[in-house]
This record gives C-alpha cells, structure tokens and sequence, in this order.
DNA sequence: CAGTGGTCTAGACCACTTG
DNA sequence: AAGTGGTCTAGACCACTGG
C-alpha cells in the first residue's frame, strides 16, 4: 500500500503560478517574471518549472513569447482536448458558471465492450454515472462514466450531487494522471434532444475516452454527448 | 539571413527511431531498445531521446509502458489533433492512401478576418488554396489555406498539383513548427456535399487554425471540412 | 533482483526580443 | 548588450515490471 503522498515539484510549482497570478492580481497579458526568476523565488529546477508553465499553457491560462516573456493569457470559452480535467473546471476556466444535474447513477453489471476499456478481466460490477452539464443555467453535455467497482469498493458513499468526480476519486486514492479520447459525431436521440434542448436528429459531438492513474490502471471509461453551438474544442499542435 | 540548415538533435533522434523501426522490419507491438540503449546507440542525451519518443507516441506511432518498455504502435486510422502534419501524411501513416484534387489555385486580396489570423498589418495579397483530400478513391475533406506572399513570394512557382504543402514551404525556407485548431460542427453548403458525396445540411467536421513557423510568425492560416463518418480526431491527455 | 520508464537537478549554449 | 524562452547535456533517484 504504497500511499505517495509527496506531491510531486512540477505540481507544486503549477500551483505556486497559479497562486502567484490570484495574489498578485495579475489581468490577461500582465507578464510573469521570467523563468529563471520564479525558478529562484520558489527553489525548482527550470526543467520542473518549465513543464509547470508548458501545462499551464496547454491548460490555456499562460502563453509566452520567445525572448520576450511569459504572460497570462485572456479566459476562453473552449475546451481544450489535451488536459484531463473536469468539464466542470473547464467551464470554470473559461468564466462561466458551471452546474450539474446527476441523472442517472447505480452500479451495474457492464458489458464486455465496458470491461475491456478498464482492463477488466470480464463483465462485472461498476459504477454507472450520468450527468447532464450545464452553463450559464444552459444544458451543455451529457456524461456517461463507467468506474470498475473493484478499483475502488467505497465510492458509492460518497455524495456525487455535490462534490466533483475527480475529487471523490482522489479521497479515494486514486488520482487522474493520463488518458486519450475520441471526437466523432452523432446525431440526437429523442431523451438526448430532451435533455440538451434540441431538436431529435441534431448533430452532436460524441467524445469517448479512458482515463489511466499514474500506473497507467484505467480509472474511469466515458463517454458525451454535447451541443456544437455552445462548446468547440481546441487544440494545440506540435512538431 | 539566418539559414539554421543544423537540424536539431531531436529531430535527427525521431529520425533515428523511425529508421530503426523500417529497418529491423518491426512489427506492432514489437519492443525497442531500452531508452538509455537508444541513447547510447545514437550518441544522444536521455532528455533529447525522450522527447523524440514522446512526440512518436502523440503521433501514434509508438506507445511505452512504465518498467517495461518502448513498443511500436498498431496503426489507426483516426487524425490526431495534436500533430502539426499534413493531411496526405496523416492519411498514409493510417495505412491508407491519399489523393489530393486542387480546386482552386489563385493569389487574392484577403479580408481583415483573414489578415489578422496572418498578423499582417492590413489586408494585403495572399496565396489562395482550396484542395480536395481523398482517401482510398473517396472524398473525405475539403482544406482551405491562405498564404501571405510577403512571407514567400516566390511561392507561385511551384507545382502545387503534385507536390505537398509544407514540403513546398520547407524549400523556401519555412517550417511549420507549432500552432492551434478548433473543432467545431458544421453543414455542408451545395458545393461542399457535391464534393464530398453527401447530402446537403449534412453535418460535418468544422476545423480552423493557424500554423507558425518556429520564430511563431504566422504561415498559414487553414479552414478544413471533413466527413464525420470516414475521419475521427483523436487526442492525448495529459496532466 | 536487475532493467525500465518517469522525474528531477544543475548547468550550458543558442536565437530571439527589447531597451 | 542584457534578458528571455528553447534546447541540450550529464547524471541522479524513484516506482514499477519482470524473470
């Protein structure tokens, strides 16, 4: 049982930027100080602090400029593809209010599409989520997640109309660490269309994903369904 | 004048990787030398080969599991959004074939919309380019790019019926090395679902972006329609 | 237990931006 | 010319995998 509570330096500096920007009230386009000052200021390597300030950037909150500097970086309203956060912190994120309606949630016995996604050996008992999301009092997306009940016996006490998935998992021990997802399309169901205040038969984006702890163990299978005209993706691209 | 001609040791290390894989004829799943063999091998730093290991893995062509190894990718077919390649190469490294039909091939004078995703001071001549992306004899995209010409002027020159995009930018000395994308929803107009053989109003992918060349000047700024049901996006999720 | 990928440290050079 | 982000090097410890 190996508990790991050390947090790791690259999270602790993502959150002393992020704290650096809160206390000193820092607007969009205000600048940081350099890397190698905050390197000083809090004692981390710049290679630590550095992939801090890279996942704040794929998070959206910083950008920087070569030979110029980093800054922060106006709110948008996007989802951005490549971090595994919540759909409710990314509606945060981007300066609206998000709000959940939990419709659905019970374990059941899952098929074997759903017990291969978790690496499970065959068909058994997990936790069977769905939630509708919505922003600014406006339906938004529908959730389906499916958690191995093995992985985690006690997650049914916990109180999933208030408190974030990802935080009941954590007091559970398990943290959120990787994961891949798909982006399709599909087309309303009439309860879909219901839900999201559209009409049966509307394009939808479809997003399908797993998501892995740090020992690569799948946490969690989703799937969504959401309304196009009010959330796009985004999408940062490397070579 | 510049030229940099040195190419970088992590692009020479992906390279390397590539080579390594065609050469021993690996198969999917087959398993590659240990990173600090690779290393050793190649003469490169663990952090230089790391990197071009990941970028292989967001690029799908490699996967790697924590005390165990670094194995080649089974091939998908599915474009991820993280990479900032071209469509034809997205299309043949799924193992399928690319076919391009150019539609439209003419310098115009842009819009604002357009001059400011170019960052140029004010609407001015560019490069107009509307291709047609075929994958195994079917159509699947419709891709719209524009060009500043102050930024490549001799551009015009070149055979764009026959030769890639990018390739044909790397020879006037321009790399796309970064940019962003969104996603979003879509209807085929008329011409759009004659081109793409369906039916009018039917949904489609909707992309949109900017590529920069490594100094982040603005190269490209690109709009693409897609086939929802012959192409899926998919994305790697970090923490 | 040895080998592997994941992370961190300390220090260096480069190309670019800015005053 | 000084400062900045981008990259690279060399070496270390950790947790996990596998025989």
């Amino acid at each position: 049982m190996n508990e790991s509570y050390r947090t790791r330096p690259r999270d602790e500096a993502t959150e002393r930027i992020e704290c650096y920007i809160l206390e000193n009230n820092l607007a969009p386009h205000a600048k940081l100080p350099s890397e190698r000052d905050m390197c000083e200021m809090w004692g981390y390597n710049r290679t630590t602090l550095r992939s801090a300030v890279k996942r704040l950037m794929v998070e959206g909150k910083l950008y920087n400029r070569k030979g110029s500097g980093t800054y922060v970086a106006p709110p948008k309203m996007e989802r951005n593809l490549q971090d595994a956060k919540s759909t409710s912190e990314a509606i945060l994120a981007a300066g609206h209010k998000p709000d959940t309606q939990t419709l659905c949630l019970q374990t059941i016995v899952c098929d074997k599409h759903v017990a291969q996604r978790l690496q499970m050996q065959q068909p058994g008992k997990v936790l069977y989520l769905r939630r509708l999301r919505v922003m600014d009092g406006k339906p938004v997306t529908i959730e389906t997640s499916y958690m191995d009940m093995a992985r985690c016996p006690s997650i049914e006490r916990y109180d999933f109309y208030n408190e974030p998935l990802y935080e009941i998992l954590a007091q559970c021990g398990i943290v959120v660490d990787n994961g891949h997802e798909h982006v399709g399309i599909t087309y309303a169901t009439p309860e879909e269309a219901q839900l999201l205040q559209v009409e049966e038969g509307a394009p939808l984006f479809y997003l399908s994903g797993v998501a892995y702890d740090r020992q690569n163990c799948p946490i969690e299978y989703f799937k969504s369904v959401s309304r196009a005209d009010r959330l796009r993706f985004s999408s940062v691209l490397t070579r």
